[in-house]
DNA sequence: ACATAGGTTTGATCCATCGCAATGACGGAT
DNA sequence: ATCCGTCATTGCGATGGATCAAACCTATGT
């Protein structure tokens, strides 16, 4: 996806090459003494790393927002999950990604060897909790996420997208979505077209307000959770 | 689902109390010394645990079949994995389990206590990794299934079921389906009659043979590959 | 301020899958 | 061996969401 050879995600972002190496201060792991980590900026669209490429780095997002997901042959889409400012993405237990990583807007990302985590991990239990712990947490995303492509409607899932997202970014009761609606189509397993009638049929019934398409306001979440389902 | 009050899963299975405790010889994981093991027993259809109950315990079959899933208030189910001889199930790095767990047919399972694990992993980095990797291995399988749900067709999901069970309980080229239909269908986000139906044509053009709905040969397992997309 | 391109909304139609109902086939119990 | 209850299959009509197409915004850069 976008003129990407399959190198390791740090050379591939060469468009930018704000590599600011930071000694300690590293919020990613609890703070661990010992990692180098560095800050890497990606453009809109730009991959960081390909599917089922080695998983040498892990990231987390500093500011903007990214998507990650896994692509059929024919093209279809499913995005697994979007990371937003804090998020961790790309950790891995085996060898290689299991899914695609994209900036879905100009993006900062901070990045840690792999092979250093590991290493962290073998002599402090605590790191190696930590480890366990993140993946647990995307383990219990994807198994909600599940139920929702499943078994959920597409009103009860477009409700459910809303909610998340209030939660992890609204501000001032506004939310400025970093996505398209083809994005918000692949992640919820719907078509972009179905994405945007379920909006405009919550924005006339009042639940929500825009001022932009991506500007949204909450006026009734207690009417999107019993719509969640 | 059948009877079961809130209680710890061991408690549960009042049925069959065949509480036998086996000391060590226990490979679970990896045979860590010092972990005391049990076998246990559920009836067909029996829960094992419920959503959002206590995470005491680990799970493993010896003999039998597992599903976990969860439910909407109104009914609908999505099964988030079969566990069959061998698999670990119930390990969970929170507090709670986040899926039910109930077994399809007859079935023994080997438990340690979650407590114990926990502590072996603080002091033996090798199983604390173990836990990771266990953790990581239901992750991949999810985000495999999330593409599943959310852009397959009923045949592709239907042929990546038949391979994915190939793959895991084939014996002589045979295949002993555990589940019923329903099952298969809240497994792959599908009714119970577009599985048939699915199965049905792959009958008619001689991918697969029957003998009884649940005793299935694969005649064609490329074909059933280009078929999963 | 304007032009443009990408993104979004909306409309009209289609179709894969659902939902319901009836029939049929096993497998377990007697 | 036979009966019976559960499970599976099949047919048919309904429908939610997909698909195709057009119009409409609104951010961006000139």
């Amino acid at each position: 996806m976008h003129t990407q050879p399959l190198t390791p995600s740090v050379i591939g972002a060469k468009i930018t090459p704000t590599i600011r190496p930071i000694a300690d201060q590293f919020g990613l792991l609890t703070g661990h003494a010992g990692l180098v980590a560095s800050e890497f900026s990606y453009r809109k669209d730009e991959e960081i790393y390909g599917e089922d490429e080695p998983a040498d780095y892990v990231y987390q997002v500093i500011q903007g927002a990214v998507r990650t997901y896994k692509l059929l042959s024919d093209g279809r889409r499913q995005i697994g999950a979007f990371h937003l400012p804090n998020d961790v993405f790309g950790l891995e237990s085996g060898i290689n990604h299991r899914l695609a990583a994209e900036a879905i807007v100009d993006t900062t990302v901070r990045l840690v060897k792999r092979r250093s985590l590991e290493q962290a991990a073998g002599t402090d239990v605590k790191v190696a909790q930590k480890l366990w712990t993140m993946t647990a947490g995307d383990l219990r995303h994807a198994e909600d996420h599940m139920l929702l492509l499943g078994r959920k409607s597409a009103m009860e899932r477009v409700a459910n997208f809303l909610l998340e997202m209030d939660r992890r970014l609204a501000i001032t009761g506004m939310m400025a979505l970093p996505m398209c609606r083809r994005d918000i189509g692949d992640y919820l397993g719907l078509t972009l077209e179905t994405v945007s009638r379920a909006l405009s049929q919550l924005h006339d019934e009042g639940v929500l307000g825009f001022s932009g398409a991506r500007q949204i306001v909450l006026h009734n979440r207690q009417r999107l959770r019993n719509m969640d389902a």
